[in-house]
DNA sequence: CTTGTATTGCAAACTGTTCGCATTACTGTA
DNA sequence: TACAGTAATGCGAACAGTTTGCAATACAAG
């Protein structure tokens, strides 16, 4: 079951397992969109199972990242993103409607190489964003009427 | 000279030539690193030329972007950081001291066919950001010790 | 069950950014 | 060059997202 998956999940990073923690895990699990603290916040009060302070998601969200549990997500938007840091994959976002799509396909391999070919700073590269940005299908054909 | 670049460049777009505006493209010439409007406003103040309100100068970054005499780009700062819309690269980031730099490779056009390729949703793309993150030599040296 | 400490909730603070409005200064026209 | 109309500025206040201090709570180890 997923609460027992998320226990345990905690338990490995040395975290106390709290009712809040698991309820914030699970709410990544539902949507496998990005979602922010506000989000997260939204999600837990309607579903009326836990009631957890947003301060409270604030400073799991950085525990969590921490650990490696869940990832930031840079889509440019007013607050923070975050995603369960399960496959390595990457996003592309609609700039008119704010859909959003993962993909898997990544070449930062072969741009870190060049990078640190050309590089007299850098030859030690440990993180990449690779974001795309576009407008999905729905709101070309919207805007074609 | 540079002023009299500056205010064609203002004329084109249709705005004023303000004496603020153009303090503010002189400012993103000196440094060719990603700069906020923080760093701007202290720029100025020391500067001592131009006396450039703070607000003012977030409204400008908004003006000069929209006509894309400036860009963001995206490197997991607390705040937006902008450069000229020059030619197109990407940047590199030391997540231990901050130095950054840039890099002309890019291969987004074959991830943006990939995706296209085998994205439902998503066939129209726009823009892209690559950013990679890394420790430079001097940190690497430094923590070695 | 008891105890020690990590975590929580709540309120207040903080930071980066935006906005309203009166004043200023560009720019086009005469 | 003078003038008028309007875009842009400065200033203060507002705002959104996020962080922090502190007392109360609830995990987890013994
Ligand atoms: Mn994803
Ligand atoms: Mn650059
Ligand atoms: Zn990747
Ligand atoms: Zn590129």
């Amino acid at each position: 079951m997923k609460h027992e998956y998320f226990s345990s999940v905690l338990k490995k990073c040395g975290v106390k397992v709290t009712k809040q923690r698991v309820a914030i895990l699970e709410v990544f699990e539902e949507g496998c969109k990005p979602i922010s603290a506000e989000g997260i916040f939204g999600v837990l009060k309607k579903s009326k199972k836990v009631s957890v302070d947003l301060a409270t998601i604030y400073r799991n969200l950085q525990v969590l990242e921490a650990h490696k549990v869940i990832r930031r997500v840079d889509l440019r938007g007013d607050s923070q993103l975050y995603e369960l840091g399960g496959h390595h994959h990457h996003h592309i976002l609609c700039t008119a409607c704010g859909a959003t799509e993962g993909f898997d396909f990544c070449i930062a391999n072969t741009i870190e190489k060049h990078v640190v070919k050309q590089s007299k700073k850098f030859k030690v590269i440990t993180e990449h964003a690779v974001e795309l940005f576009g407008i999905c299908s729905e709101c070309v054909s919207k805007s074609k009427k």
